[in-house]
DNA sequence: GTCTATATATCGATAGAC
DNA sequence: GTCTATCGATATATAGAC
């Protein structure tokens, strides 16, 4: 090995593993510090070894959250092709994304939700919206992707800040009825395709 | 006055519009009975008379929530026109809902994502899932529509079933973004028109 | 009917042992 | 680095006064 001895070096990411699971299957306020110390094998102390609070573990779901998806999207809007052309990959690969790690997904939905929450001293509320900027950089992509495609014609000239907004939080909101199964990539890339095709490319004949 | 002295004979109702806020404000976790109760000039005593618990509470708002949608939205199903030209006011009318009774709204899909969590006693998942009852004829509802719109040629031939959930829950997502301002009915109009619009046409050109 | 205690439980966070 | 023990705050629910 070339690592040296000591703990699980990725304790910390098992952490966030545990908690994103944790906060999805019970909410945040539901959630104590025990399930998640517990689910990774450990007690309270563990993680308040590696985090300085219930709400610092949430951020750092949240974050990691965000990256995962930037990180598979995000290339492809400056893909070549028209607007719609990578506009469908984006989406479906948002839903992908979605449906793989759902968990966090699940979490990252939460602070959203969560921004505007009363029961948020004010400093916590300052770091969710600093997250959030990221999110919403996320958004803006989307946006001008759409814009884009409005302007090479492979576009209905829609409302681009509005019709991003609704896209994106049409394709979130997969998170209310997906459920995981053990299910082959190629089932979840045909669902995941199903879907952006009724969002992007809606009902009527 | 025809009615007999007493205190409020609505006091119910009010108790459920303060619960209703405060939950969709802060999350129902996070809302206290006090916060209930003082919204409405009261004490915790107040909503214990009234009320077995919490999440009594909560079922009340939640029941009455999906009462308003589908009192609004049903008889439009049954109207004459193609599927589509029934289509189109029901969603409307469900994002009208949606803004008109934000808070109410907001909790019944609070109910929804919380129906599997597991911070839910036996008793009280069974309860949630027997209201949801009610939420799920309503997805029936928009699923036979969806069904007669592409029978009748005015809908692509996509899965009614997966068509319905997908609508649903894009109409839904609305919640995520939007926020209560003093805007006029035809303004609302306006807006839930243009979502509907890229909802159910979606953006391809 | 509504309010004022209060019993009771839970949990975030900390201190200190190992 | 991780654990055990414990404090302290918060909040549901109840009992009984008015």
């Amino acid at each position: 090995m070339i690592r040296t001895a000591g703990t699980d070096p990725d304790i910390r990411v098992r952490l966030l593993d545990a908690a994103a699971a944790a906060f999805t299957r019970r909410g945040f306020a539901q959630t104590t510090i025990d399930d998640i110390a517990l689910a990774v094998g450990g007690t309270k102390g563990l993680v308040y070894y590696h985090f300085r609070s219930k709400f610092d573990v949430f951020l750092a779901v949240y974050d990691r959250g965000v990256a995962m998806v930037r990180e598979a999207v995000d290339p492809l809007a400056d893909a070549p092709g028209s607007g719609l052309e990578r506009l469908r990959p984006m989406a479906t690969a948002h839903v992908m994304n979605l449906m793989e790690n759902f968990p966090y997904h699940s979490v990252v939905h939460q602070g959203v939700r969560d921004q505007s929450s009363e029961s948020l001293t004010v400093g916590q509320r300052d770091a969710l919206v600093g997250l959030n900027r990221s999110r919403e950089e996320y958004e803006l992509m989307f946006r001008r992707v759409i814009a884009e495609g409005i302007a090479d014609g492979s576009l209905r000239p829609v409302d681009a800040a509005l019709a991003a907004r609704v896209l994106l939080s049409s394709l979130n909101a997969v998170d209310l009825w997906f459920r995981q199964r053990q299910q082959s990539e190629d089932s979840l890339r045909a669902m995941a395709g199903d879907v952006v095709d009724l969002i992007i490319g809606g009902i009527t004949a």
